[in-house]
DNA sequence: ATGATGCAGTTGTCAGACAAGCTGTCAAGC
DNA sequence: GCTTGACAGCTTGTCTGACAACTGCATCAT
């Protein structure tokens, strides 16, 4: 048998949309949203968890633990007998690169300027270390990106390869590291093309990038 | 009138330590150093809500908005019907450079080749872009060092705090932000020094090093 | 043996209540 | 008129009890 009539309809949720995953966690990014998006003012008041339990829909419960996040990120602090106040806007001294605007050219250049100094340097490391194996495979992401750039297709994801597969040859797996902190905001075509909104990267500029690419490739004598 | 005797005893906590300013936070600072310690390995189950509301003599509603915090703090992982887990150590995603041991001494060379992979290039790029006024703090910070190693004193502090006005030289703060990350595990004789135990690092390496200082400083034209 | 099934344990959510603390209001006293 | 004190209302902190949803395991039927 199976429970006959231990089910019965739970609830029918009155205003509810959300239902199984992390109610509060719901709640939280809405709140962390409307302070990040300045609907909240710094130093202002949040409504009080009864009217964010009423507008919401859920229970104090739910409110108060999404409010212990946020709270827990340094957004707010709550204050008995007064209300819960927005204290800052969680830049972050935790993600030192994550809080880079992608879509500021300048935070583009000074990431890129960053990631080509650590690469030069690796590109040296590892022709002094990298072994027949890494050899080809950078050989290969080289040839990849090549065929991509004739085909003009993107080569964003193949760029960014073909950084770590330098990075691994170093055989210093910080380097590989410190090339997956900075991400796909490193690789400049994407951010910049981003940032100009869809303008096609001239391909003479690719040509350029792909010549130091096989300059790498081929200075391990 | 004052209301005579609206003020019953309110309730001797029964094992209860703590008073009424932060019962959650309180709370939350035990577990988080029960996991710090090792009292409870990674991947390992917290004990269940209903244990430590009985432990700790608190409600529920304590222990949930003490947990509530370390999951916002990447510590543990709620899996409903299964239990509470330790997640990790607080290192993690946000610090990747972290979580490396500095006792291992492998380690403390991976850092410093990947350090100075980006000194080298941050070197040559202020070379071209830094003004008088940071020139000027360069050569400074290289006589402070030169006369602290004729003194036998530690160099460490002055060492990094050299890295760091280099890195500002570049007029990018992407490389301060670098190296603030790294911090001083990435400065070598600190490092060296405490996984050797206390033996002094002979002199003529810091001469060496110290040689490489003036070259960088000296770069300019 | 193997798969289905029920059960105990655990977290997620809800609802109601009281305690503790803050704030604006207002009346009493100077 | 101005200060001062009490006070009422609102807000957060904590407690209590309950039920739903889910997991893992032991049990049982095939």
């Amino acid at each position: 048998m199976k429970t006959p009539e231990t089910k019965p309809p739970p609830s029918l949720a009155p205003t509810a949309p959300a239902r199984r995953s992390g109610l509060s966690a719901r709640v939280a990014e809405e709140l962390r949203r409307a302070i990040l998006s300045g609907v909240v003012p710094i130093g202002g008041k949040l409504p009080s968890e009864a009217a964010l339990t009423a507008s919401h829909g859920v229970s104090r419960t739910v409110v108060r633990e999404a409010i212990a996040q946020l709270r827990a990120d340094g957004l707010v602090e709550p204050r008995q007998g007064a209300g819960v106040f927005v204290t800052a806007i969680a830049a972050g001294p935790p993600k030192p690169f994550q809080s880079v605007d992608p879509m500021r050219l300048s935070s583009a250049i000074e990431l890129l300027e960053l990631r080509s100094a650590v690469e030069i340097s690796a590109a040296g490391v590892a022709a002094l270390r990298r072994s027949p194996a890494q050899d080809e495979a950078i050989f290969e992401h080289c040839a990849v990106i090549e065929r991509l750039i004739r085909d003009g297709a993107p080569t964003v994801e193949a760029d960014f390869a073909l950084h770590l597969t330098i990075a691994d040859a170093t055989n210093n797996m910080r380097f590989r590291e410190f090339l997956e902190m900075l991400g796909e905001k490193a690789i400049p075509r994407r951010a910049v093309q981003r940032s100009e909104s869809g303008e096609e990267t001239p391909s003479d500029y690719l040509r350029q990038i792909q010549a130091e690419h096989r300059a790498i490739a081929a200075a391990k004598l």
